[in-house]
DNA sequence: TTAAATAGTTTGGTTTATCAACTATTATGT
DNA sequence: ACATAATAGTTGATAAACCAAACTATTTAA
């Protein structure tokens, strides 16, 4: 039995945040679904990747970019360790910040989600022809940036 | 002191979910606290208005459209009844059922609401051309419809 | 007319997010 | 220099949300 009854919209529709949550919704769910096995909590691919990226960031620089609270991170961090795919060391600038890096292990695991992440959205990605991604991502770019 | 170092995205970028979820969770948080003083539990303002636009919807069809488990959305209908913005009312046709209807005060709040979103999104929508806009939404419909 | 399915509710267990309070360290103002 | 404020990280309490299971009432199917 498959959806009959088509849900109307109403005003709701005319938000664009309802558009991104919906789409957004889809993919994190089936990021999710893919993924089920690692058993990933919330935030730990985005942690992990922009530890990747940004070699010795802090916590809460993090959890700034991830939308996460500070608290929230402790424990993110922590599971991080605890699978050995990065770990916290002291700044030597600064004694109150923990600089993060990613382990070997991490960076391979990574690699494995990065791969995972692609499958999820290709299905989406079709739809769009190269010069309508780029412009998706520069409109989204755009309304991030004053936000 | 405003943001003295920008956090390198890394292959983070490629994925378009990850700025759809950096849109949307600065919207979303923008939208909590310009409503903090009306106390409103996620998915209650979405629930409205999905009642609003679709008289007489089940709770199983409304959770669904939501996105919520139909046990937790128990009590979002049990909190839009005790504030008096939406009523339940037993089915004629299937008395198992529950037809949800916005009440009169439900709409005028609702329009509030409506309001407050629409001034939440205007910074963002301000960015964006006309015709960008409408671009946008068809991009992000098209790739919600082949999910 | 049994048996199975559905709509809604309740309960219990688990996870997660958020907030306030706390320690340690660094930065600031006079 | 010294008192005060601010910052980074952590902890613990609290509040939601999810999930699964059990249950009632009602409808559908065999």
């Amino acid at each position: 039995m498959v959806n009959q009854k088509e849900i109307e919209m109403g005003r709701l529709g005319e938000f664009i945040g309802f558009r991104l949550r919906r789409v957004q919704n889809l993919l994190s769910k089936d990021f999710a679904s893919a993924t089920r096995k690692y058993n990933l909590r919330s935030g730990l691919f985005s942690s992990l990747s922009l530890i990747s990226s940004n070699p010795g960031i802090s916590q809460n620089e993090l959890s700034a970019a991830v939308g996460l609270d500070k608290s929230t991170f402790v424990q993110v961090i922590d599971e991080l360790e605890k699978r050995g795919l990065a770990k916290r060391e002291k700044s030597k600038t600064d004694r109150r910040r923990h600089a993060l890096f990613v382990t070997d292990e991490g960076q391979i695991f990574l690699n494995e989600l990065y791969e995972i992440m692609a499958k999820t959205e290709s299905a989406a990605l079709k739809q769009l022809s190269p010069s309508e991604l780029s412009l998706l991502k520069a409109l989204l770019d755009r309304m991030y940036e004053v936000l």
